[in-house]
DNA sequence: GCGACAG
DNA sequence: ATCTTGTCGC
């Protein structure tokens, strides 16, 4: 896969992506994370997924599954590099999650096409980005309050996503919706993720065991 | 050409 | 993401 290649389905893909109103509440959340490790020069990712129940947010099931990398990490490709290993490990899940919580952006993306967008299309069914940091667009302010919230916006002023407070006296996540989900649904489903936490906890469950997973893997062997 | 740049 | 210990502050 050439980086070219790449942009080119990025930019036919992003018309196949819709944004509806999510008709029911979800009874299961399941958040997404990887981590990279390296053993005699070869790249690896661990991708982690965590099935959670939903509003109580209670433990349902974890998958996770090591696979090797070639693709390099390119600002607006990061689907290319870690869309593969979630592919080949959403298949091993048991329970169906009715959203999906990504580790990235959606819509806020040069392209539109971030890797919530992107695996949202792979899944048929709503998906969300949550990154920890910009990307692409521009917040018309910087929330300080928890639950205060700014439009994210592209050079066209265009709303793609939004800044958002989650936790008070830290900088603030970057929250955009990936497919089949509006913004607005993607804001009221992550705020009522947060378990006192930065980060909402599908995805926080899943980043502590990509961390727990590696680390373990190493002690081992 | 220069700066920006998810994880 | 990853390399890495302690440390300042709510």
């Amino acid at each position: 896969m050439e980086a070219d290649e790449a942009l080119d389905i990025q930019r036919e893909l992003v018309n196949h992506l819709r944004f509806s109103p999510l008709g029911q509440m979800p009874r299961l959340i399941a958040g997404v994370d990887s981590s990279f490790f390296t053993v005699d020069g070869n790249e690896y990712i661990l991708t982690v997924i965590v099935v959670l129940s939903f509003p109580d947010l209670e433990y349902v099931e974890k998958k996770y599954l090591t696979n090797r990398v070639n693709f390099p990490y390119i600002p607006g490709l990061l689907t290319f590099r870690e869309g593969p290993s979630f592919v080949k490990t959403w298949k091993r899940l048991h329970s169906e999650p009715e959203v999906v919580f990504f580790d990235g952006q959606g819509t806020a993306h040069p392209r539109g096409l971030g890797l919530a967008s992107h695996m949202g299309l792979f899944l048929e069914r709503p998906t969300i980005g949550v990154a920890k940091s910009r990307l692409y667009g521009t917040p018309d302010d910087i929330p300080k309050k928890l639950g205060e919230w700014f439009p994210l916006r592209n050079p066209d002023k265009e709303i793609i996503g939004s800044v958002i407070c989650t936790k008070k006296d830290t900088k603030p996540l970057y929250i955009s919706p990936g497919h089949l989900i509006t913004l607005e649904d993607t804001m009221r489903l992550v705020m009522s993720c947060l378990n006192g936490y930065k980060i909402p906890e599908p995805t926080r469950q899943a980043h502590i065991l990509t961390q727990r997973i590696k680390r373990e893997k190493q002690t081992e062997q």
